[in-house]
DNA sequence: GCTCGTATGTGCATCAATGCACATACCGTC
DNA sequence: GACGGTATGTGCATTGATGCACATACGAGC
């Protein structure tokens, strides 16, 4: 039944009714919903203006209902009612995370970073289920299947939001051993003259990622190419060579030693970004939440 | 089921978001509801905070709904279709009188001004059913059984309102044969030499009707008494003597000449009393505003 | 690409609702 | 009857909601 709304009752004003109604004085009421007895007087005038008669009438022990009250209030009570359950179902939505949420992001940062912080997540909401897709990718343009995805360097899309999560580095390690035998460049151009370990160009889809990056860094005499993150600080753990990695995943393990620190690092964002309607759901807002929470408490580690 | 009044998403809003569920578009709502758009733009924001989300998502043909948002509808749906009931209950309340109410009224106040006025209102409202119990009698203090009751003289009443009507006047009448056979008095101690037509004294419920109210008029040589005023006003056109008679239903008239009518008068007020709950009644409402109207419009009469 | 019309959002002025101080009324106790 | 406590109502200052003018964004048509 469509009605003019200009011409209802007030419903805010049938509901301070209602609690007239049960607790018979204006200042019980007024100090119930955290407002003054003035206020109440007046929105009761004002909602007998509205229905055209008077719903209350004075009594030795307060206030009671004239029969146009009366109907008042049963309309309250059924306003109550449907507003308290429907309070009733947001707060469910928003306590009992469930369902499933798929997260896109790259290995090196999902697994140090990602991992922990959807573990945690998950220990707390038993009900929420998390698949994890690992790819160093650049941004999608539809991201379909996906709920959010973690990505680096730059972001140019017209339809998701970025959520910025973290700045990270790439730097130049390489092996005490592989130190020891070889020696280690004095300049960057005397990177040349070593082996390096790197991602596959060929198929690398963010082009930060790669030593081809900027001309700072020269062409290598030889080179051992890997697509995942992993096999590279193996291969560079293993002597293989001078790799350029992730700081966060390297740094401070005596596995590693820095090459050319001060001459040479390159910074990279990372993001989280999703489609304005994945935002919308309690889970991915919860994720996103979470991931903030484990790359703040660990920034340390991303800057060092 | 009781819920904090305070912590519920506004019915006002929830309302707001109903109409642009149906029409699509802020300007159209605003043009729909008599506000702005930059109002329902504020009002969906406000309600998006109580919610704890996004209620409304862009769609190439205006806003639709997020889950979310189809929850609050359902709940706004609930709301307006309570509010439209007590709407329609009230507005059948106050336009369609109907029912049944009872007045009790004097029979010479009841004929001339009580019944025209019925008579009209009646027109009005054919549903409406009137039941006029003629008695002149005192007021009542309980009044059971009786919506209203028309009445004369004093009201010393501690439980009812009492709605001044109008005054009126008692006089001395004759008929002009009489007048012609008998002679008229020159002063009111001569009235005593006279045949007097009055009330039956004995079962006068309003001292003030009867001629003993007063030392003014002594006793007649001779009484017509009658308990109907009509009959008393026969008796004193026929001849039977000098009548205390309400003037406005004779004055005026060629049968009935005033006697002593600078000497002697007697005031009397009409009043509608009624018990609060009854005043509450639109039909008894609607009687004594009809009522008051007939009054207003034959004061002279009245005064006459 | 430019223009126009329509839809939505921002900042400031205006208006309506509310809080606060006080007044009045009523009831119970001494 | 006087006093104190409680309940409700009035007038003015303050606060929050709304209107108005303008800005921005988007889509359709030329």
């Amino acid at each position: 039944m469509r009605v003019d709304l200009r011409r209802l009752p007030s419903p805010d004003d049938l509901l301070i009714l209602l609690t007239v109604a049960r607790l018979g004085r204006f200042n019980a009421v007024a100090e119930t919903l955290g407002t003054t007895h003035t206020t109440i007087s007046r929105r009761i005038l004002a909602l007998d203006k509205q229905l055209g008669g008077r719903t209350l009438e004075r009594s030795p022990h307060g206030w009671e209902l004239t029969q146009l009250g009366a109907s008042a209030v049963t309309a309250a009570e059924t306003i109550e009612e449907t507003l308290g359950s429907l309070s009733g179902l947001i707060r469910q939505d928003q306590h009992a995370l469930s369902g499933l949420v798929r997260i896109s992001t790259s290995d090196g940062f999902g697994s140090e970073f990602v991992t922990p912080a959807l573990v945690r997540l998950q220990r707390q909401h038993p009900l929420l289920n998390v698949e994890m897709l690992s790819a160093t990718r650049k941004v999608s343009q539809n991201r379909s299947g996906v709920d959010l995805e973690i990505v680096v360097g730059r972001t140019d899309v017209s339809n998701a939001q970025t959520i910025f999560l973290s700045n990270y580095y790439l730097r130049l390690y390489a092996s005490p051993a592989y130190a020891g035998e070889f020696g280690l460049p004095e300049t960057l151009d005397g990177v040349g003259q070593h082996c390096f370990v790197s991602y596959v160009e060929s198929a690398l889809q963010v082009a930060e990622l790669g030593h081809r990056w900027s001309a700072q860094l020269p062409m290598p005499k030889s080179s051992f190419q890997a697509t995942s993150v992993f096999a590279q600080v193996e291969a560079v753990r293993r002597g293989a060579g001078i790799g350029l990695l992730p700081n966060f995943m390297v740094a401070g393990t005596p596995e590693f030693v820095p090459v050319l620190p001060d001459d040479f690092q390159r910074q990279l964002p990372i993001w989280a970004v999703a489609r304005p309607e994945s935002l919308r759901s309690a889970p991915v807002q919860a994720v996103i939440a979470s991931l903030k929470e484990e790359v703040r408490s660990r920034q340390e580690l991303l800057a060092g």
